[in-house]
Parts: structure tokens; sequence; C-alpha cells
DNA sequence: GGAGCGTATGCATACGTTGTCATCAGGTCA
DNA sequence: TGACCTGATGACAACGTATGCATACGCTCC
């Protein structure tokens, strides 16, 4: 296949083997159509003699494109990390790369913010409702593409990708409405993101419609952790498992398995004694364990359209846009009376 | 804090503007200590002035040092997903990046090379058993850094990190052992990864000492499903529940997972009627639901190993290193007697 | 006070490619 | 046969930074 392969080759040496210029060379491999079929078929085979690969490097300091798309993702929860491998598998697909960029702290945006100005990335994909809005002026103002993926709130300054969370929140209640729930409680993670509220306003007109008032209580996060500490508060809150709302709604998925674990070790039965939904649609919605009703982001789709915004905005138009999610019927909510009927 | 940050600025311009050489610039940023503290205050005060960020491209180019570390990994998989995080958080400790490469199938890891060599990265960090050996062969002809990361057979050609998976599977097995446990078989995930093997071996090896013969059963995969899948087999497979072993030792924690709800599924009871143990310490292995007697894989000292071994090797000497894991014990596993003994 | 030395800076070049421009071969048409 | 066009190729100048080399400056020490 190659030689050695050990020092670096360049096109002008691959240029010399192959008889040809160095321009013919680059041609090659950036344009071959233009290039002769027998120059190409020799450029090929000293290229390969030599184990020589063209140098991204090089050619993006020229052309001034990089092929990579920097990712801002949180560096915790199930959510981002279930949306990372999907990213990248699709940049992929078109040719890109996807230089990663996790924070833990909000804090540390900003500093991600210089590198991510250093390395001259061809867009920028901001993942999460937790970046502040600041950093968000910051991308938008480096002139390159940017969207805010799951960001409501950044529509102002920057092209941003969402699903529809008022509406997808909206038909879980429709879903909780049919299965006969006469109380709902909403559990939010943080109040302070866009995701948050929107889902709880989408869950709580709706039920309002309906004569149900649903009450938000926060839970101080969107993790596991967070959601199994509240259960007890919860119990609390409503007077002991015999106070509990039909259901509860959970602001997030990876909230939601830590609230069912909690319930159920302080004795409390989902769906038996309370429904709870989620909102997300983890693949570990779908495990036996959990098997929770809740909202699905087609993440594919998300990720397409966002990264859709990225290679084709002219960094101009600001255009928000929102891609309907659709409800996954699991086990964790209880259905009205015969098992068969709950179908909408 | 910056102008209007539109055009390209570059260090020529900072320059002109602070009253200094271009070099003068380049120092400023570079290597500080080389400036003295007025010029490099007129330099910053000019670049913060024109918006100016200095160009990675451009000095990767000149300084053959991209600052990118390459990561190849798996798209899917819990445990996957949980090691980038992590391993990009300490990549930013010190100043680098990292360029993410998934693919689906081993077939995708090819062209997944071609894009690491163009890129000139510093180093390659190979994440998975399922890269096929010509793959890692590959990469260690690249001329670049690179370790193998849990693949304990590409010791040969390239140096390599990975948990003491046999001494860990051995700690687990002694665990069983000393809560008397009897009878044990192990579920594996992949008999063509080496993980899978030495796990096996390590068990088996310290189970046939204590007189317990380990029967191997191969569950088709990693994941979940595969184990949710097999649940059922095992119960064909030892003549229902009563014919099960007293403990099952799964490969992995999510394909524990699998195996743990499907045998609860099909109303066989852990710890009560079987017990379960898994091996990787995901984070989930510590929730609630399943609360996992597992084998944790210090996945901070392994990556900070990993990448140690990235930057300070000279490419030539290959180092096999092996990190101890240690036994997180949950209440998937039955304890003998009183519950407070169980320590070892 | 001059030799010697260390520090700060400017100049010029190189990194490996892309893209523009000019050139040249070969074929068509009048 | 000469004018014209098309397609392939080569020469050359960027892209924006790092760095070796030379120089100028400010010291100390004899």
């Amino acid at each position: 296949m190659r030689g050695k392969g050990n020092k670096r080759v360049t096109s002008v040496e691959v240029a010399a083997a192959a008889g040809v210029s160095q321009a013919t060379v680059a041609r090659t491999f950036s344009s071959p159509h233009k290039v002769a079929d027998t120059s190409r078929a020799k450029v090929h085979e000293a290229a390969s003699a030599l184990g020589y690969v063209p140098n991204a490097i090089a050619r993006s300091l020229k052309s001034q494109r990089t092929n990579i798309v920097g990712a801002v993702v949180p560096a915790r929860g199930e959510y981002w990390q279930h949306l990372i491998a999907e990213i990248s598998q699709q940049l992929a697909e078109q040719g890109s790369q996807m230089l990663l960029f996790t924070f833990a702290k909000p804090s540390e945006v900003a500093s991600v913010v210089q590198s991510l100005r250093q390395y001259r990335v061809d867009g920028v994909l901001l993942a999460s409702s937790f970046i502040d809005h600041d950093s968000i002026v910051d991308v938008a103002g480096l002139g390159i593409p940017a969207v805010a993926f799951n960001h409501p709130e950044a529509l102002d300054v920057t092209a941003s990708v969402s699903v529809d969370n008022v509406a997808g929140a909206a038909a879980l209640a429709d879903h909780l409405i049919e299965t006969d729930h006469q109380t709902v409680a909403f559990v939010g993670g943080d109040p302070d993101t866009g995701s948050d509220r929107l889902r709880y306003r989408g869950a709580s007109n709706r039920l309002r419609e309906h004569g149900i008032v649903c009450p938000y209580i926060p839970a101080g996060g969107f993790d596991y952790d967070s959601g199994y500490a509240i259960a007890e508060s919860l119990l609390r809150h409503f007077g002991g498992g015999d106070g509990l709302p039909d259901a509860l709604m959970i602001a997030g998925d990876e909230l939601a398995f830590g609230v069912m674990d909690g319930l159920s070790k302080l004795g409390v039965s989902v769906p038996n004694d309370v429904s709870v939904t989620g909102f997300d649609g983890l693949p570990q919605a779908s495990w036996a364990g959990f098997d929770l009703t809740t909202l699905v982001q087609p993440a594919e789709e998300l990720i397409r359209e966002a990264l859709g915004q990225l290679t084709s905005t002219p960094s101009t138009i600001e255009s928000h846009t929102t891609v309907p999610g659709f409800v996954r019927v699991g086990q964790s909510t209880r259905r009205q009376a015969c098992a068969e009927e709950g179908k909408a």
C-alpha cells in the first residue's frame, strides 16, 4: 500500500517522483476532474509509493475552510452524550470533522470560545441551554456561522434549531388527559433554561384548557441525582403517597429516571400510584426497567437541520427552526381502562 | 472588549497598530516571556482593539504541532460516550482539543484513519476493541504517537493503556466467592475482543482455583438489547429459574443492565434468584434501579495515563500500561449472612 | 571606559497547500 | 492553412504564523 510512511512527504516530492508539477499533484487531490487521466494515474502511483497524504492544515490556511465544525456541549448529561455521536456521524457523511469542546461549568464557556476562534472552524454548534447569553452573543459576533441547538432563547442573535418544546409538552399533556389523569404536577430541571420554561408552559397551558392546574416544582438540575433527591421532597410536599397527583411530568428523561428510582425506593409504585412522563426520548427510556412515556426528540432530524443551517446560511439570516417530536408511550403512565384503548 | 470583529485580523495589522514588528506580536502570544512588558502591553491593547485572535491553522502549519488529538471511538455504547467527555475535559486542561471520529461499523475505521492523517493530529487515541488489527497497524505506521485504549491486543505495534481486566474480573470473582456463591456463569459480549477474553479468563481462572467451573455464554454484543435478549436464552439453557447459577458475571455494565431487565421481566429476581455483576463502572451502575456490583474502571486515571503516553512517548517505545480497577459492591449481588460483613 | 554578556527586537524565510494567470498542445471551422 | 476555442499544465504568489539570525541596547566587571 505505502512505503515506510515515516518522513513528511509533501506534494513537491510526489510531483518530482511522478514527473509532473506540484500544481498538478495538488489538483489531483482537490479537483481531480481538472487533471488528465494519465497524469492522475501517475500521481496516484507516486503518492501511494511515497505514502503521501494531503496536508489539511496547509489546505485550510490557503482555502480558508477547515472542514471542521466546533461543537460546544456540556460535559455531563445523558442527553448530550447521546447527541455527540450522531453529530459526529453526520459530519463525517459530509466530509467534515468535529472539534469537540466540553464544559463542566458555564464559566468555562468563555475560554472555550477563545479556542474556537483560534481554530477558524467553519461553524459552531452551541448545544446547551446552559450557555449564557453573553457567550452566545460572543460567538455570534465571531463572523462564523453558528447555530444554537435546543437553546430557544438565542434566536435574536443567531440561528437556532430546537424540538418543539411547547407542542411536545402539550402532546404529553394530551396523552395524560386522554388516559384520564385528573391532577398533574410538573417537575422542572432548571427554570433558568428556556427548554425548561417552554416545556412547562406547553404542559400547563394545555392542562389548564382542561381545567387542570399544574404546579411547577424545581428539582435543581436535569441530572439523575437531582431527580432521585427530589422524590422525597415530593412525597413530603404532597403529604405522602396518597396525596401525590395522578401524574408527574418531568422536564427531562434523565431527571425522570432519578425520580422513578427515588419514588420506587420510597415505596411509591409507577404507574400504579403515580404516572410519570419524561422528555427527550433517550435510548434508555426504552429500556425495560424504565419504559418511560416520553417525548422523543428526533435527534437525527434535529442535527441534520442544524448542520444544514451551518453550511447554507450566509451568516446573515437568523432563522429559528422548530422540529416536532413525537410521544412514545411506555409503561410509566397508566392507561384508562382496557389495555388496548389508549391510542390517540 | 473588541471592535466589530468582523474582518480577518492578522498579526501584521496588530503589529502596525501597536508600533512593533510582526515577530513581536507573534512572540507575545506564543512565548510571552521573550517580550518586554511594555511591548506586551502595547500588543495586547492593539490586539483587543482590533479583535485579533492568533490563527491556530497558520501556527500549526509552521510549528508542525496542531494541539489536536484525534479520538477514534465507536458511535454506540454507553461506555464510550461516558469516556468522551472525560477525554475532552482532560485535553482542554492541557490546552489541546479533541477531534472526534466515530464509527458505526469497523469497516468505517479505514476512512477515518485517512482523515486523521490529513489533519496532522499530534496523537491518536484508539478507543475500542472493535478496531481491527489492520487499522491499528495502519495508524501505528503513521509516525504519529498512538495509544490503544482498552485494546490489550494491540500491544505489539503501539502503546496501550487498559484497565487490568484479568485482575478486575478476578476481584469480582473473589467477591462472589466470599459471599458464598457456589455456581457461576460468565456472559460475554463478543469473544473476538480482547477485553471479553481477558475478563473471562480472569474470572474463570480465579473461580477454578476455588473449584468452580465457569461456563462462557456469548450474548452477541455489549449493548443493552443483547443482554435483554440473552436473558430468555439463559433461562432455557439452565432449565428455568431454578436451574440458574448462583451468579452471572457479565462482561460489561450496559450488557448487564439488559440482562437484569430481561431477567426481571421473566420473573427472575436479582439478587434473590441470581446475583449479577457487571464490568466498567458506568455512572448508571450507581443508579438505584440497578445498583450493580461491578468493577469500576478509573476513567480519569486511565485517560490521564493514555494522554501521558501520547505526549511523552517519542513514538518509539511501545509500553503497555495496566491500571487497576476496584470493585463497587451494589445490591445486585446478595451477601452471605449479615449485611455488614461483606467487606474484603 | 571598554570588553563582555544577556535581553529585546526586527528582518527574512519557510511551513504545504490553493488559486490565478499564462502557456501550450490539439482539435475545429472557415 | 490560419484563427479560435478547449482542456491540461506549469510558474508563482499568497495564506498567517514561527523562528533563526543579526543587531542594538543596557548592564556588569576588570
